[in-house]
DNA sequence: TAGATTGTTAATCGATTAACAATC
DNA sequence: TAGATTGTTAATCGATTAACAATC
């Protein structure tokens, strides 16, 4: 089976946000025109992207709404629930334990951990923040592979290199930092600031 | 002028901001193969990028740090500070509202507003929420051209309407819907639980 | 000088788009 | 049937990389 492009894979969960905002508004069929219109990408490039993973469409009438929300969660693995690791609980982390967003995409925060003694024991949200000391063994008892670090950049690295060491595949790095790591260990970042500055170049 | 394409505009805040890292760490000078071993991006690329710009670096030796971080800053428009509001105070806007990570980035958090009267006067950092309704006034009273949106989805798209109604030119969207504006607007899009769904397609 | 590294060219590689037969 | 829309092909478009003369 020929590698799928990763830019194609980055395309899929946009494709699937916006499927089921429009079945919550009722639709029970779209077009790769209409889906186009609400996400700004062409029509040709959405069916060409689909057409890799399997004829998901009729002629005349489109796709089916739940259908294709179906096939995409299977295509991305979240018809399950991943369990997820939160490091750092500053305001990002305690935003993120917290995060109803999460739900129903395939994701569920399982435990969050900070360094700080004087935080360790509180509670936040559903979840007693453990002593970051314990977050190896922890994670990788728990059979964990994602994780969200929240610490400040200078302690983003060490954060890192023990998620690797607990078995995590999957990090969404909110330190702004870039983090080296092992070839089969997938890293994404969220910094705002990044988000501003590409914006920014645009305005005078 | 050309046009620079926006790929590699979207590469030069990654180059700011490991170029700043590299500053504290003591760095003078670095070169593009160091920089890209740092934030995983081929050597020829960064040159190429940055030779859209002028001639940044020298023979030989590579590329002075704060000259470079400079020239950066003057291409992004971050060598002066931008003020920025953030519509809604659930946890994420409060995240953000007292978000240390824009200090010498460019940006400053000069207003907050929610629609909940009861959160309304409350205090979050050294801002007091303003009420949405007086949104599109104030933000155009104070000259405020980029917005951070952190509402439901389904009050996004009516905020991004009034943004852009104010006179905003550039929002971040943490909210998990693609939003509408005129050509002349900008928007980024954050979406945690995208971030992770571009991972688990390569998890088992 | 010798070694290192830039900026740039040309070649390669990959992604997007236009167009259309197939068919619902 | 007529209209709409898919999946796919081929053409176009754009981005990345390799290589190297220039030069610090």
């Amino acid at each position: 089976m020929r590698t799928i492009p990763d830019i194609i894979i980055s395309r899929l969960p946009v494709y699937l946000r916006a499927l089921c905002y429009l079945q919550e508004q009722g639709y029970h069929t779209t077009s790769s025109k209409e889906l186009g219109e609400k996400i700004g990408i062409s029509p040709a490039q959405i069916r060409k992207d689909l057409s890799q993973f399997g004829e998901f469409g009729k002629q005349g009438t489109g796709y089916n709404v739940p259908f294709l929300i179906e096939k995409l969660r299977q295509i991305l693995h979240v018809d399950r629930v991943w369990d997820v690791a939160v490091i750092g609980m500053g305001d990002m982390g305690h935003a993120l334990a917290r995060y109803q967003g999460f739900t129903n995409r395939g994701f569920r925060v399982a435990m969050v951990f900070d360094s700080d003694p004087a935080k360790v024991g509180e509670r936040v949200g559903d979840f007693i923040i453990q002593d970051a000391r314990e977050m190896v063994p922890a994670i990788r008892a728990a059979g964990i592979r994602i994780a969200m670090i929240c610490v400040p950049a200078q302690a983003a690295q060490e954060v890192a290199d023990k998620l690797v060491e607990a078995g995590v595949k999957a990090i969404l790095n909110y330190a702004p930092i870039s983090l080296s790591v092992p070839a089969d260990v997938h890293v994404q970042y969220i910094d705002p600031a990044i988000g501003l500055q590409r914006m920014t170049y645009y305005l005078d």
